[in-house]
DNA sequence: TAGATTGTTAATCGATTAACAATC
DNA sequence: TAGATTGTTAATCGATTAACAATC
């Protein structure tokens, strides 16, 4: 069998937002749209939005457009969103609790069975129907039940000091909040990773390049 | 005085890595590095962190590389860490907790002056210091306390609801947590998005990828 | 059929990498 | 001075946009 070209990673990157604004077309009883159309309301081009489509298939009709709730199924296959990933999450500090309370797993194509706490006070209680457990517990956790995706919403220090057992129990792909690098220290893993301070840093280059040329503005 | 022309976007993004990085070898004793062993280091190319760097000057010295701490203040000086732009955050749920307690603003360039939340029970209750307020404070608040940024950590429905009036207040800049889309309805906005739907999902994506390069290998 | 809109190829644009002269 | 490494130009690569024939 020939081999898949892999899609690039900017094409994926998109994926959820287009299934996004389907869903928002779908709910509001809109079951037609063109590229032309969709792009005007998403902020890019028609063209973008068809190569991007047709990565995967040619999901649409000449001269009618695309099915809005054929299309967001299929996005919904691409990105497995029925394949339900086994997933553990080890922190819950306020990110940890705000991420197992907020976000609904199942309809992403997750299941979030067991949720780690190095805090003695907070092992033991529970969240989301889960009892939190002691890291010292993760081996034979996930020896018992195997687990495909990590989610680290600890520190770096506490990240770099698991990496290496969360590797022996067999996860290889991890939904990351710290700091610590994972790609440097292992080949062979998927890491994506959220940083919310460079995040932050970001945003704050982006405000004084605003606030300056306003200034310029105001000079002329 | 010619206009200095805009640094892209992906330069831009790389550079809270650099100061993470430099910051860690300043941390580990080291004061000089070339780009060759900090591009091994961080898992680019040489070329590319000389050709970001230079987007804003030169800073190296031929035959000897750069020196850790003074890149380290160059970068900290483009990123405007010191210009403390005045902030608010809206929304006190589990993620903007996590957000006001964890990040430390006055050392990324921010400085958070108040918070909101719509929840009663919160309102008046203080976190890092401040009092809670509700959001029917913002603009009196906003008249009073100049403020260029906004965090919103509310779901989409409240920052639709909220949009105009905090356009209105004259906030521009906005750390947005929610699904909602400003760039569409507003222009000359600087919004950056974390979408953690977003990058769950597309963590998926690339997890089911692996499973099957895996399986494959197997098979053969 | 005529009009609309896709799928796809070709052109453009921008970002990354390579190469090397300048220079510490 | 010789060796090392930058700053910068040129080459390559990849992603986005434009164009249009295919076709519903």
């Amino acid at each position: 069998m020939a081999v898949k070209p892999t899609v690039s990673i900017s094409v994926i990157r998109r994926l959820p937002r287009y299934y996004r604004f389907l869903g928002d077309l779908a709910k509001a009883g809109i079951n037609r749209i063109s590229s032309r159309e969709l792009s005007e309301r998403m902020g890019l081009t028609a063209s973008q939005i068809r190569q991007d489509l047709n990565c995967f298939g040619g999901f649409g009709q000449q001269g009618y457009g695309y099915n809005v709730s054929s299309l967001r199924e299929e996005i919904a296959r691409i990105l497995g969103l029925d394949n339900q990933l086994n997933t553990i999450l080890i922190g819950v500090g306020n990110l940890g609790r705000a991420i197992v309370s907020h976000l609904d797993f199942g309809q992403r194509g997750f299941n979030l069975t067991a949720v780690f706490d190095n805090n003695p006070e907070l092992c033991g209680t529970t969240i989301a129907g889960m009892t939190i457990m002691d890291p010292s517990m993760l081996e034979e956790y996930c020896s018992a039940h195997p687990t495909q995706v990590a989610i680290l919403t600890i520190p770096r220090t506490a990240a770099e000091a698991l990496s290496e057992r969360l590797i022996q129990c067999g996860i290889r792909c991890f939904w990351n909040f710290s700091h610590y690098d994972f790609n440097l220290d292992y080949e062979n893993v998927v890491v994506e990773n959220v940083h919310l301070t460079d995040s932050l840093m970001t945003l704050g280059y982006r405000v004084n390049e605003y606030l300056r040329t306003q200034q310029t503005k105001t000079e002329e």
